[in-house]
DNA sequence: GTATACTCTACCAACTTAATCGGCTATGAG
DNA sequence: CTCATAGCCGATTAAGTTGGTAGAGTATAC
């Protein structure tokens, strides 16, 4: 399941991402149409921040604007930011690989394998869907 | 992530799915094989239990074995019970649906629909993984 | 009838989650 | 210049989850 957190990130990004042009949206304006908690959302914003996906103006005027186009921005893209690797184990992540801490052997782990093709699979779907993708369809469907 | 518990109940299945007889076996031999601390081992297998996805013995010579036959568990049923759903919000869940707390209309959430896609691409794997042929790999790799 | 092995309830420490608070710092408008 | 404004950032907190332990109760083979 995902945290509370990541849909908080995924709804904030789709209002930035339904607005057509670049110019900054303030957190207080964010909080208020995605529906999330002003302080919680700052934190969410800064962390989005460091790898790029959002961008930041400060002082009088500032806000917040996607980093990049929003079809450049794919669900895994915010997920592996507030989530955390899209692996169900340390041992199959490709963005964050880690040995498990009590596997002895991987190479003749019988869990390995089907947690390897589970990632592949959702990674390929999570990565195929983008902002611009989910925001065009919350037009389509009559959400502004 | 799967939880510290999900991978001690596969490794604890495999244990038993990996034996060819259906004779039940302690839980203290299955901790020591699997390698699970012991205590925690009872609780997984009362839940496992449950759904039927183990039998136990009570008494002398008493122990724990497959509900039914290793072929026709999939990792899913066992992570269902283990971790809960699959999916990665309750609206997306098959086996456990439930509308988000804060979702106002399903219909036109913008978020919904990868997400769905996302877990019945997990679930075709997971589903299609049994612990007799996550068994029949550690044996080929050498593993017993 | 008694040793043995599962059953069940309670408990605990450590960690994570979902926030909130308040002061600091950069910046654009006047 | 200056100051109101908006983001930056560290600390704190309450509640919930995770991973694990303890111990009394109960069924059953021998």
């Amino acid at each position: 399941m995902l945290s509370q957190k990541s849909r908080y990130a995924l709804r904030a990004l789709l209002v930035l991402a339904a607005r057509g042009d670049a110019t900054p949206m303030q957190i207080s304006d964010i909080a208020e149409t995605a529906n999330v908690p002003r302080k919680f959302l700052e934190q969410i914003l800064l962390e989005l921040k460091k790898p790029g996906i959002v961008r930041s103006h400060r002082g009088r005027l500032g806000g917040y604007s996607l980093g990049r186009p929003a079809k450049d921005v794919s669900f895994a893209d915010v997920l592996r930011v507030t989530d955390g690797p899209l692996a169900l184990s340390p041992c199959v992540s490709v963005m964050a690989y880690r040995k498990c801490d009590d596997c002895f052997d991987e190479a003749v782990c019988g869990i390995r394998k089907a947690l390897l093709a589970a990632r592949d699979a959702t990674a390929e779907v999570l990565e195929s869907r983008s902002l611009a993708a989910a925001a065009a369809q919350m037009r389509r469907s009559g959400a502004l």
